[in-house]
DNA sequence: TCGGCCATGAAACATTTGTTGCACGGATTT
DNA sequence: AAATCCGTGCAACAAATGTTTCATGGCCGA
């Protein structure tokens, strides 16, 4: 297989991890934890609180192919040196041509992203909030890669609305919904350029239903944003080469779903702890484990 | 007297220095110097280095205030424990209500998120990017909320490698996939806290198999993150009350798109262009109009 | 000059450290 | 069903740890 990036002993611990035998599994994820402390205090001293023997911890470095806990630990220890390097830049093991490009490409559009949240206008989203609260029903649409938007707007607002939110296009053919929107309702159109043209035509059937209209858009004149009563705006633009970026929407989306949680107040929270207890009834989560 | 401030043992010694015998001196300043050291090694290691009697830094100890040097190490120890408290703690302004308390809650949210992005790590960005690049297949897992980042990602690369990116779960149960895993491809995993259990059964599944797997969580200790040869980090904590960000899993996955698209050159250009051309052939796009 | 004092290094001490051999038990194979 | 392997806990081991003691030597005051 690929050779794994060994860049730090804990990472070849983690890798290791799922291959061992349990008893090294939980002191392996033990130390894994707590590397600080197994850096600093005994074998005996991490043995007993982890609940587990101390011959295991031995056991455990050699299996992954250290000559024993004396090594590892020391390993440990190197890589946690406080050491050279600046807070960021990686272990970086004296890169710096070459490969390094691809790195600096990413910071550099994390950090051009970074600069794009604060600049999205919150007013508007707090408006569209209160609508959405006030809305009896609310539609969610996004195409291509806007869907990925949509859906997670239709997840979290179905935790505490579950009966009231609908994404377009769910249950069915999209045009099926079309002409299920009613006055009183909120669709929630997300789309930037190029803008697909399923998405234009459900903004416009919903602005012809009366309902209340949410564009999330990189551009007051996007398609869909005529008619709409609420644009929540957002920058999409990336440098030559680069995907439309989705971070800003999903920015938006979030805080569209938390502002009307926080709106629906007492009850909101009442159903969010239902549909939590009802997860956790299904054992869809990983227990919680010391 | 005038007790001095004794923030840190560190100062303590610093204030007690000048008024020792030479040779405590010169080892109380080795040791001052050198405090990562003096919490890892061992004291006569120590004494080696610092050309000194191994009895001095009991001595050393025991001259500012210690019982021994067992006590003085443990509390340099504590007091260089990295603090356990998350990146985020400077806010909690108090603003809670108020005629547009729910607009300052919303550039909070904004700006929190912004300052979350510059910390994700770049380097294992590039690096499963490449892994990703080299692989025959991939797989692409996600659930409840983090489904929508496995969608996103899944699009984009699809754009440019259409027959080799799957969704997992896409075309029938879940299990069936996961006996599709062959050495030679990649699976990514997104989850965080708390983590779903199907997706920790992929990341299990895909381990097994020899596939190499790429975690994008909020922590290294997730479950996914086992044995995983890429581990890509990100902040999901949100205030109380508020659902789990996931803008910085969003940027991580559409870097990893944009590098492996750029590893990709000229052919991966050529792929995206194709599928460009057919979206509009299809007149997917609204045609571009002045 | 003598006598006490203290800093200092070396060696001996009891303790704790990491390690390893051994026996038991469950799972798998023959 | 028997044989075997492997994971695991226990206990004993040698080595290393921090501490203490003791002998030495320099310093200052009588």
């Amino acid at each position: 297989m690929a050779e794994p990036a060994k860049s730090s002993p804990l990472s070849e611990l983690r890798i290791a991890l799922p291959s061992l035998p349990m008893r090294l599994q939980e002191v392996g994820r033990f130390v894994a934890a707590n590397d600080y402390d197994a850096t600093t205090r005994s074998m005996r001293d991490l043995a007993a609180e982890a609940g587990a023997d101390p011959a295991a911890f031995t056991r455990l470095a050699k299996a992954i192919g250290y000559s024993g806990w004396d090594e590892l630990r020391a390993a440990l220890t190197e890589a946690r040196r406080p050491s050279q390097t600046s807070p960021f830049s990686g272990r970086a093991k004296g890169r710096r041509h070459g490969p390094n490009a691809d790195v600096t490409l990413v910071t550099d559009k994390l950090e051009a992203e970074a600069a794009g949240l604060p600049r999205i206008p919150a007013q508007p989203i707090a408006e569209a909030a209160r609508a959405l609260h006030d809305a009896k029903r609310i539609w969610i649409t996004g195409y291509r890669s806007c869907r990925s938007v949509a859906e997670l707007l239709n997840y979290e607002l179905r935790l505490f609305r579950p009966e009231q939110v609908q994404l377009v296009g769910a249950s069915g053919p999209d045009d099926l919904d079309l002409g299920a929107f009613r006055p009183g309702e909120a669709v929630i159109v997300i789309g930037f350029l190029p803008y697909t043209n399923a998405s234009v035509r459900v903004a416009q059937a919903a602005h012809r239903s009366g309902a209340t209209l949410i564009a999330i858009a990189d551009s007051h004149s996007a398609p869909m944003a005529e008619g709409a009563d609420h644009v929540l705006l957002f920058e999409a633009a990336s440098p030559p080469g680069f995907f439309p970026s989705l971070t800003g929407a999903i920015a938006i989306a979030q805080s569209l779903a938390a502002v009307t949680f926080s709106l629906g107040g007492a009850a909101a929270k009442k159903r969010l702890e239902n549909t939590e207890a009802r997860l956790a009834a299904a054992s869809t989560y990983v227990s919680e484990k010391g």
